[in-house]
RNA sequence: GGGGGUGUGCCCGAGUGGCUAAAGGGGACGGGCUGUAAACCCGUUGGCUAUGCCUACCCAGGUUCGAAUCCUGGCGCCCCCA
């Protein structure tokens, strides 16, 4: 194993926070493998680079040398995590949960090593609690403790419903700890309330209390909101290589070091000079976005289709061409084509009247040849075989049938 | 248990009988510029082959020539008192 400092070095890359640090050390110099807990609720079933972020983080881990535990939250997911929200969530249905849980593991194995991953699941032991048990871990906890939490508080203020098994929450989460053992705990800063209440548990049951350990939400491709489905701004772990090439290039520059550190497998000292050479004007931001989009591509398809991506990307954005993998749409077509329909059966947009929009404000391109605003009308020769394009993104190829 | 308030388009929010497909802002989308970045400028933002028609201001009824606006009932949310 490595120092302690150099481990140090790889662990603090793009984290929010290391509570306490000093413990984290101590740990670390014992030499021996840590276990590492992250916890996931198995909510959404598709993961982004968002979700990414603290399976990376674990990945380094276990590069390390260390051991991860993933737990899936099947029995937590029963409550729903009350986080950032400001009212209840409802509970999913076992099935749901399962489903979810499944993509979420194969997604998740893209990232981490299997030989070094645990998978547990916490209704493995949350199941199987006494309502006795309950009484005595629930003890542990006090009401103004749980109230200290940002998101109870200002609905406890607010008089909005808080009910009562929200609180169990943050008790079951902390309980997977003790279950495990854990030597740190990952998370996002929004986590921390929960990591630190397992802290506490465990110091109450005479165990070594894990270290917690907080990452950055990450903002999603609008460089604002946190990535996440709702915001349609979100780089998927199984998208296409070129949208993920795309995307990718469509962060703000500002985003870059962020991403190196929490998206990609660069080396520490590698970002600090990209980073550098950003700041001193000797690295164009273009070359550095490239560069990053290339190492997502490659992340999770390969460096060739990273490559491939990052041709078809020129072809388009810089020399203006159609790309070659666009999607072909059969359709059977009258003698006169009414564009605003056509665009609507063609997926590019959802109504007519969005169509019309598009072409009235220059956005509709057949063969790359901009179609007129005053346009509406075709006929069927002028438009199979063609390729249409709205915007800049979005392209489908006419394939008429008789 | 009692009293009061509120519910508008993706979101916030104006509107309190006709001039309202509904001000303003945000977001989103499209165009320009560019490095498919940011910033900035312009435009669009219910549906419909459309100088018009249809559907819309929580839901259901009602008053009226005419209702997002008034009345009745229902549902949701909020506040105060107990």
């Amino acid at each position: 194993m490595l120092h302690v400092e150099e481990q140090l070095n790889v662990i603090k890359s793009g984290v929010a926070g290391i509570v306490p640090e000093e413990a984290l050390s101590a740990k670390l110099a014992k030499g021996q493998p840590l276990i590492v807990k992250l916890g996931v609720d198995p909510t959404a079933p598709d993961l982004h680079l968002g979700h990414a972020v603290p399976l990376r983080k674990l990945r380094q881990f276990q590069d390390l040398g260390h051991e991860v535990v993933l737990i899936i939250g099947d029995f937590t997911a029963l409550i729903g995590d009350p986080s950032g929200r400001n009212s209840t969530r409802p509970p999913l249905t076992r099935d749901e949960i399962e489903a979810n849980a499944a993509t979420y593991i194969e997604q998740a194995f893209r990232i981490l090593d299997t030989a070094r991953t645990t998978l547990r699941r916490n209704s493995e032991w949350l199941e199987e609690l006494t309502f006795s048990d309950l009484l005595r871990l629930t003890s542990r906890f006090t009401v103004a403790r749980l109230l200290e939490r940002d998101d109870f508080q200002k609905r406890y203020r607010d008089g909005v419903g808080i009910s009562l098994h929200e609180f169990l929450y943050p008790v079951a989460q902390a309980y997977d700890s003790v279950a495990i053992k854990a030597d740190v705990e990952l998370g996002g800063t929004d986590q921390l309330f929960n990591l630190l209440a397992a802290r506490e548990l465990m110091e109450k049951e005479d165990m070594e209390a894990q270290v917690c350990l907080t990452l950055p939400l990450l903002e999603g491709i609008d460089g604002v909101q946190k990535m996440s489905k709702t915001y349609n701004n979100y780089i998927g772990l199984t998208d296409e290589a070129s949208d993920m090439f795309g995307k990718t290039m469509s962060i703000p520059d500002e985003l870059m070091i962020k991403y190196y550190r929490l998206c990609t497998t660069v080396s520490v000292e590698e970002i600090g000079s990209i980073e550098r050479g950003l700041s001193e004007n000797s690295l164009h931001p273009n070359a550095a976005k490239r560069r990053l989009a290339r190492e997502i591509v490659t992340l999770y398809h390969s460096a060739e289709v990273a490559e491939e991506a990052e041709a078809a990307f020129d072809r388009v954005f810089k020399e203006h061409e159609i790309p070659k993998d666009v999607p072909e749409v059969s359709l059977d077509l009258p003698q006169e084509v009414h564009l605003p329909a056509l665009l609507k059966d063609l997926g590019l947009v959802s109504s007519n009247g969005e169509g019309r929009r598009m072409i009235a404000g220059g956005g509709v391109r057949i063969d790359g040849n901009q179609v007129s605003p005053d346009t509406l009308d075709l006929s069927r020769d002028a438009v199979v075989g063609t390729t249409i394009q709205v915007g800049k993104r979005r392209f489908a190829r006419v394939a008429g049938r008789r």
